[in-house]
DNA sequence: ATAGGAACGAGAATCAGTCTCATATTGTGG
DNA sequence: CCACAATATGAGACTGATTCTCGTTCCTAT
């Protein structure tokens, strides 16, 4: 779920990125405007091959970079989906977040928010004594379309 | 966290497995004696050194194989934890789950189960129209002793 | 005891992700 | 406009986990 208006975010990531220090480049500025457009997650892998495919190839080596780094300033979040690869998608700047619903049938990957979900989580990290920083949920099941 | 009997978790996964035709096997058996007696999950890698720690030496191929079926069967689940690497647990018979939470500071991983939190669950599924077979969580932050 | 399907194991292959290092860009101060 | 120092980039080697291949061995129902 990207936010909904993806120029937003890639201002908004931009922004962040100079007031930290950081140059501009042209592997950031492609992984940048690929990420705004897009409507969920991404795999680096996705990444690479969408961009090669516009000609607009870019170092492997790069992506991660620029991923780690959006990662870093809370401005991508790393989506940990399936077995073997991280997926990747913009952050919300208004601090808004979701978690992912994936369809074991069609495998669509759905986002969504729930205050109950978060409150529970909330609840939770209390009773344990632990300061939960971050939380990430799965849903695995059946879409409305597949079951 | 395995179940509080971890001979009773065996013998259950051993009828499972004879009840679905599966042959018995030396690899398999040690699999599950290793897994039986975990208190937390463990990934293939630490399962094939324990097992040649102990003279008990067995195919790498041979511990995914067997790992995999578990999971199939529903006698072991699959818990994604860091970057690059699955951790393996046995399940409760009784349906009895639970969730995980690390401390991102020593790397301690903790079981923990919450009913709140599985009441919140379920409604979500509720409210998207999706039949939520499984579900995982995990909590990042940082633990008492980290704190 | 034996045939045929399962299970095994060694090691090659794959795949995501990381690292290295030489080169190219960017932005600042002059 | 120029030089320079900091940063960004890319090719490709490397790593570590997992998967694949395939010949061998083990089970178990006749």
């Amino acid at each position: 779920m990207s936010s909904a208006n993806p120029h937003a975010w890639s201002e908004h990531a931009r922004a962040v990125l100079a007031r930290a220090g950081r140059q501009r480049g042209g592997a950031r500025e492609r992984v940048i405007e690929l990420l705004a457009r897009q409507p969920c997650a991404l795999s680096a892998v996705e990444i690479e091959d969408e961009l090669r495919a516009r000609g607009e190839a870019t170092g492997r080596a790069s992506i991660y970079r620029v991923l780690d780094l959006l990662v870093e300033h809370g401005l991508a979040e790393r989506v940990t989906v399936g077995q073997g690869q991280a997926r990747f998608e913009t952050v919300d700047p208004t601090g808004e977040h979701h978690h992912h619903l994936i369809c074991e049938r069609c495998g669509r990957l759905v986002a969504f928010d729930d205050p109950g979900l978060e409150r529970a989580i909330d609840r939770v990290g209390q009773r344990l004594g632990m300061r939960v920083e971050r939380h990430d949920v799965l849903l695995r099941g059946a879409c409305e379309r597949c079951e």
